[in-house]
DNA sequence: GTCTATACAAGGATAGAC
DNA sequence: GTCTATCCTTGTATAGAC
């Protein structure tokens, strides 16, 4: 469905460069307040050129997630080299913390996305869903490595509690709630093992 | 700064019923993709009349926080009632429970619109915050009576668990994800006591 | 005070030159 | 394959009749 490199002539990753702006732009400033223009600025294309790559508007969203999905990708194979299940939540946790400043100023990635295709008519929502529903399954597997028979609910509310601490620390200004609530749920984490 | 009733002659409340209409339509739809016209149809007032009570569209969205923060107040109110901190806070739970089918449609009435206003230029934002900031600071205080001294900290990661799991409600449309995650809540406050 | 008609701007999308 | 010019729709806001 997409074509990672040149499909015939020249463009040398004129359309990954527009994914990937689309990606930053759309969690910086929303969806509905994006123009066209500003992607097309940010990957450094003119305007009339986007319509080559993206027919519309809706398909350069749809490009942003799935370089959201590819980064989710990236970052679980890096977890997966983790020997033990703890020290892989605590890390995807410790990564979490880390991004502070981002979520500060603009909120999760993927949880400011999925809230605003959901008020939209297209069935992006169920894409973003997809993305979601991978990282709890990934995190339920990890509670069941700790021998947990609740690891789904575990991992619902993992997930739901960085979504929910991204929402205030962006609303709040506030970096320094995303770091105590990290170590309150690495704490809660050890206590599990 | 708002005249709750008629100010002249006329208007049986028309300015109430568009702030009433507002708070519920941007909810659903979302500020940005929200129109004037959408709000006009649903407080049943002609379009060109909106202007009349509110100057711009952002008089509109600072109306409709309004009305979420008199909602706040009542539903405070009603919950400062209860004999103990415990009872409230689990009351607390049990109404964002109750109100999931609303979560799987559309979110969290104060949290999307919090990270929608997050991306907007007006100062707007700051508003939503305060009324966050509220809740918080309500919720503190029954951690204390609790005997907590880490009262402010498990009151953020009580409301960011609701923010959360509203978020999975509504992007995975699971109300049964709302049900879990307030047992989980209520078993932890017991846990507290 | 109430409502209609309309000005004005912005943004998505297309046609077609190069 | 690349880019410019432009059409068309939608939505905010205003002027002014009633």
């Amino acid at each position: 469905m997409t074509n990672s490199t040149t499909r015939a002539g020249r463009a040398p990753g004129k359309r990954e460069r527009l994914a990937a702006a689309a990606a930053k732009v759309l969690h910086e400033q929303g969806v509905e307040k994006t123009t066209l223009a500003d992607i097309a600025r940010e990957a450094d294309v003119p305007v009339g050129n986007v319509y080559y790559y993206f027919k519309t508007k809706n398909e350069l969203v749809e490009a942003a997630i799935d370089t959201h999905t590819q980064n989710l990708a990236g970052m679980i194979e890096a977890l997966d080299a983790l020997p033990t299940p703890g020290e892989r939540l605590k890390a995807l946790i410790a990564g979490w913390v880390e991004q502070r400043d981002t979520a500060v100023r603009f909120g999760c990635p993927t949880g400011t996305l999925a809230s605003e295709l959901d008020k939209r008519a297209d069935g992006l929502d169920a894409t973003v869903a997809a993305l979601v529903r991978a990282l709890i399954d990934w995190t339920e597997r990890q509670f069941s490595e700790l021998g947990r028979s609740d690891a789904r609910e575990l991992a619902v509310a993992l997930i739901a509690a960085y979504q929910g601490i991204s929402v205030l620390t962006n609303t709040l200004r506030d970096p320094e709630l995303m770091v105590a609530e990290g170590r309150r749920l690495k704490r809660w984490i050890d206590s599990l093992a």
